[in-house]
DNA sequence: TGAAATGTTGGGGCG
DNA sequence: ACGCCCCAACATTTC
């Protein structure tokens, strides 16, 4: 090993060049740095990117890249099993280390130990064993273990982007973005996504500073709650690929002046996405099955029409339906919405929470193992800190309640764009004039309920009696 | 980070 | 003036 022999960065989700502790680390070393994504689709355990993801990563590595010629480096490109292709490149460059950023996913944990990098934190506030109950056991409940986050030393200063990065020798060879498929062609359903995002480090900033300087952060607390309006930040999908990292978030919304209980509320969001991957490091199983374990017995219903209803937006419940069709769309559902969406499937339809966190993996350009299967399994009542299973949301009184106008029910289910409020959340009861008024076919142009809600609340309630007798 | 059922209270209409 | 009923409004408990 000389002082010539360079650094491999690994990048995987940390798709950022500012606050990449690994990467700083590899600059300051004085060695010659080779920055690599490997495309892993085949690690045993791994759940295979989602069709969302693939769109995101493919636009995020391209970002990545032009960051890096920009300062006169590159972006290798490899596809294959981690532990290989890290062990060829290697032999290839006569590498002296590898760093990359601490990962929370378990095959992602799992390669790590066959590779053993050199591993910086940044994926979260503060670093993975840091926060423990007086027991030093993990927190099972979130309000005291974001209080513990509070307590605890605040999150590190950010780090700046590298001013310049030192280049190797010799370039290896690196596969050719377009040729790993990662956007659809046919058909091509990413339209709306690329109306709707800007993945890179870049696009997560704007979207970050459009959030401060529109004073959404202030009015967070009553904003958040209602979908029509673009109150919540939408960082989600830059915080998953890394693009910003949570201590960039934190230290912005705690530098605004004002920002008050709004910013407060804010982070404490910033929060369960910290509890989640708390939650998934003790329980690498918690993607799987339930943490709840009488959970297992519950008595789900196979229902295959059902849940194609309710992946295509075709439950008859207006706000369900406008959630799952902005999720095709636009790759991202509002949080509201969401806890609906997934409330009706689990509850309404008894469709056991895998398949919702199934067509989510698919489909959310956010997907994170950690949050989709904590939110999953808080919804259904068998997670950690968990909603009880009989609060059931009723998805009319929902709606009402938090579109209360119908303005978000119309954009997303144009075919009931012509009815007032007092109908557009239960077309089912209007009168038939006013259906023909507004060109709706009841069953035809939209549908009827899937399911009446007095009945199925009372399903799901006798379904819950049954693993609590159980128990 | 619910909703429905049930219980309580108090004002007003009315015999 | 009084008691009675109705019921909205709010509180509590139950699922």
């Amino acid at each position: 090993m000389t002082r010539q022999d360079p650094i491999i960065v690994w990048f995987r989700q940390d798709l950022r060049l500012a606050d990449h502790a690994a990467l700083s680390a590899a600059v300051e070393s004085g060695r010659p740095v080779i920055p690599v994504y490997i495309l892993d689709d085949a690690a045993p355990g791994a759940w295979r990117m989602g069709g969302a993801s693939r769109w995101w990563l493919h636009d995020s590595l391209k970002s990545l890249s032009r960051s890096l010629a920009d300062l006169g480096s590159r972006l290798i490109l490899r596809r294959g099993e981690s532990a290989a292709v890290l062990d060829k490149l290697g032999h290839e460059t006569g590498a002296a280390a590898v760093y990359a950023s601490a990962a929370y996913e378990p095959w992602a944990r799992a390669s790590e130990a066959r590779i053993d990098p050199k591993l910086f934190e940044g994926a979260t506030l503060h670093s993975f064993d840091q926060i423990r109950t007086e027991q030093g056991l993990p927190y099972r409940v979130f309000t005291p273990f974001w209080r513990a986050c509070l307590k605890a030393e605040p999150p590190a200063r950010p780090l700046p982007s590298p001013r310049s990065i030192p280049a190797p020798a010799g370039w290896p060879a690196s596969d050719k973005l377009e040729s790993w498929r990662l956007t659809p062609a046919k058909p091509d359903w990413a339209g709306g996504l690329r109306e709707t995002w800007e993945p890179g480090e870049a696009g997560a900033h704007a979207r970050l500073a459009r959030f401060l300087d529109t004073g959404r952060v202030g009015s967070y607390g009553e904003g958040r709650d209602f979908p029509a309006h673009e109150k919540t930040s939408r960082l989600s999908p830059h915080l998953h690929f890394g693009e910003i990292s949570p201590r960039q978030v934190w230290h912005a919304v705690s530098a605004l002046p004002g920002a008050g209980d709004g910013g407060r509320q804010f982070l404490r969001e910033v929060g369960w996405r910290e509890f989640s991957i708390h939650l998934l490091l003790h329980a690498p199983h918690m993607p799987e099955a339930p943490l709840k374990a009488d959970f297992e017995a519950f008595p789900w219903c196979e229902d295959a029409a059902a849940l194609t209803a309710w992946q295509r937006g075709l439950t008859g419940y207006p706000l369900v339906d406008a959630g799952m069709r902005e999720l095709w769309a636009t790759g991202w559902m509002h949080n509201r919405v969401r806890m609906v969406a997934a409330s009706f499937l689990v509850k309404h339809l008894l469709i056991h929470w895998r398949h919702g966190e199934d067509w989510f993996w698919d489909t959310l350009v956010d997907a994170d193992l950690a949050s989709n299967a904590a939110s999953w399994q808080w919804v259904a009542g068998s997670g950690a800190d968990a909603a009880p299973y009989f609060r059931i949301f009723n998805p009319t009184m929902q709606a009402e309640k938090f579109d209360p106008d119908g303005t978000y029910i119309r954009r997303w289910v144009p075919e009931l764009a012509r009815l007032a409020a007092a109908h557009v959340h239960v077309p089912w009861t209007a009168p038939r004039e006013v259906l023909a008024e507004a060109g709706i076919l009841l069953g035809e142009t939209y549908p009827r309920p899937i399911v009446d809600h007095a009945a199925a609340r009372a399903r799901a309630l006798a379904a819950y009696e049954r693993i609590k007798k159980a128990a």
